[in-house]
DNA sequence: GCATCCACTGAAAACGGTTTCAATCAATTT
DNA sequence: AAATTGATTGAAACCGTTTTCAGTGGATGC
């Protein structure tokens, strides 16, 4: 009775690299030797009839596989704070074809900025093997990243940086982008500057921008006459009110000077515009605005934004890039890289023609 | 000689159930159905035993042994077409949400806007043993997503259709909206309405727009004096001149009429509004638009956008709703959900006082 | 002509789980 | 008291790969 080849059940079933064998006459060791070493250790006729069978089969390795005899999964972790804060999307962007280029596929988990449950993601994201991690938080639970780092796998941060964490560390020069911002604002002519952020607590950007805000007023203190300038944090639970009256503090204390605002991203810029056009201020003119982050919108909204653009792209590429370094095995101490913003000046820092 | 037990070598590394069977003095068995079937099977002295030889290794599975195993991974595929868009984060935040809650994590793949990539998204995608798919994309290449039902996974498509393709679809309710949105133009007094989108293509959110538009118009010609309607396809090389071009014979064609513009979504609606900008227009006054898709800057541009916005988090929610129940086993024939919009009236469409 | 070496190839053991199957044992049934 | 039953548990096979280990053969060295 002669002995049929089984039949594949499904059509939808995907083939094995034990069909593959099969198909070619050989074992699944060689197989698997032509996938991963080509040809180089196998004979041409060989080579080739498992590169037939493969074709005939439409067949790929199943990654799952793959994943847990090697111990590698392909697989790269993104934790994002928040995937509706435009920042965070850009990064994402940038990380995400930085990854398929070099064949990773990158997981997502997005903290919905619940910083809770960062110690969740990393475990979640640990559990499904990825190779390494790309964070964009890292809220007030540090010990979940150094956790990461515990399993031993690489980490890139993004944006925020943690010190007791040996990390790479890829963000905006936070320090030299508010120099730019505030000598903006002073050479447009605002002399009364007030740098409006979110919360500070330890979120490493927002520390970083204050504190280079105070140090750049006290260095120009002297050099540019009657220069003042304060900071502002919105607190939580009513960020309108407290703005609108921040704004009026502002102007009091302005006196004959042009009050300006730097503001810290483009969420409390928003904030800040729509302050103004309760209080019926017009931007520019009455109050100076340059904002962190540039925006598709930014030139549309009054007379145009004056933002810092961050190169928000190249950031999650880079950062994606330095992670997949690292995969590779290259060992060097943790990097920092710093990339300078970009001004981008318009209505809303140019005063009113005296 | 005493034998050792040996030493976990590295502390990173993960237990194993081989290892928690150790622990608890059980079969690896035992303790796999302690996992899945919680205690059901198990005497309780053993299910302790076990409990806590868990705790104390604090073990979690493999997911990727898992999914070897049972075929089933606990992953969703999430194909967009640019994630900077602002719909498809929308849509990724709600699907996010959604699958975390039911326990599933999203596997992430951007196009970038190459829909010559569909296909190898999900190839790579079925590759990772996805459960099912999330489809925000559908350009030509609609067999890419025919392939997907193909693998046997269930698909639900959100925004764009796909005809010949049985899956459920979640989607705005874009002929309302357009009727919403064009009524409420007409409501404010503007009667020469232009309808401007990118190119329709076979882009089915577009198709559905426009020709929900030109069904209005020739509907209400009759009961409204004076009504007329047109539409704009911005072409790829050079929509800005274009678009200003089209402004002028818009204003052109009004003669006393009021011209209003229904726009087809926020990237469209920047353009409208930077033409405007360019021509020396004011919104509303000159030309009323209303625009789809509300962000969180509608509010600040000019005299405030108008907007149609999309119940964005609803549609990712019910969209991952929809695939998890599919994955749960439900049989039904594909499902079509249409949410409906809620129209945003700013100053964008009232027209100076006469 | 026989031992040695090298280059290829295949069989089998992992990886970390799930599931089938058989074995054990106490509790019933007769 | 012997047989039957049912509930628990463990051993082993399996999912689809990679990798070690051994084996085969032909080509070389003497």
């Amino acid at each position: 009775m002669p002995t049929r080849t089984p039949v594949r059940t499904a059509p939808t079933a995907r083939a094995t690299i034990a069909d593959v064998a099969r198909q070619a006459g050989v074992s699944k060791a060689t197989v698997s030797r032509f996938l991963n070493h080509r040809d180089k250790l196998l004979t041409k006729g060989i080579a080739t009839r498992v590169e037939v069978a493969i074709a005939a089969l439409s067949y790929s390795p199943n990654p799952m596989a793959q994943a847990l005899k090697r111990g590698r999964s392909r697989l790269i972790g993104l934790v994002v704070a928040d995937v509706s804060n435009p920042f965070s999307v850009a990064v994402l962007r940038g990380a995400e074809k930085a990854c398929q280029q070099a064949g990773y596929l990158l997981m997502l988990f997005n903290l919905g900025n619940d910083s809770g449950r960062e110690r969740e993601a990393i475990e979640t994201l640990t559990a499904y093997q990825v190779e390494g991690f790309i964070l964009n938080t890292l809220g007030q639970d540090g010990g979940a990243a150094v956790e990461a780092a515990r399993h031993g796998k690489p980490v890139v941060l993004v944006d925020r940086r943690h010190h007791d964490m040996r990390a790479d560390f890829v963000s905006l020069d936070n320090a030299d982008a508010v120099r730019m911002g505030a000598r903006h604002l002073v050479e447009a002519g605002y002399r009364e500057l007030l740098f409006v952020s979110e919360p500070v607590k330890d979120v490493s950007p927002r520390e970083e921008r204050k504190s280079a805000f105070c140090r750049y007023i006290s260095e120009s203190e002297n050099s540019i006459t009657n220069l003042h300038g304060s900071t502002f944090e919105s607190m939580a639970d009513d960020p309108e009110t407290e703005l609108s009256n921040a704004l009026q503090c502002l102007r009091q204390s302005a006196g004959e000077r042009l009050p300006g605002i730097l503001s810290s991203n483009a969420v409390v810029t928003l904030r800040v515009v729509a302050a103004m056009t309760r209080l019926g201020l017009r931007l520019g003119t009455d109050i100076g605005l340059v904002g962190f982050d540039e925006t598709e919108w930014s030139p549309y909204v009054g007379p145009g934004l004056s933002t810092i653009a961050q190169p928000t792209d190249d950031l999650g590429r880079i950062a994606a890039d330095c992670l997949i370094e690292r995969l590779k095995g290259l060992e060097l101490p943790p990097r920092q890289i710093l990339l300078s913003g970009r001004l981008m000046p318009r209505g809303s820092s140019v005063p009113a023609p005296a």
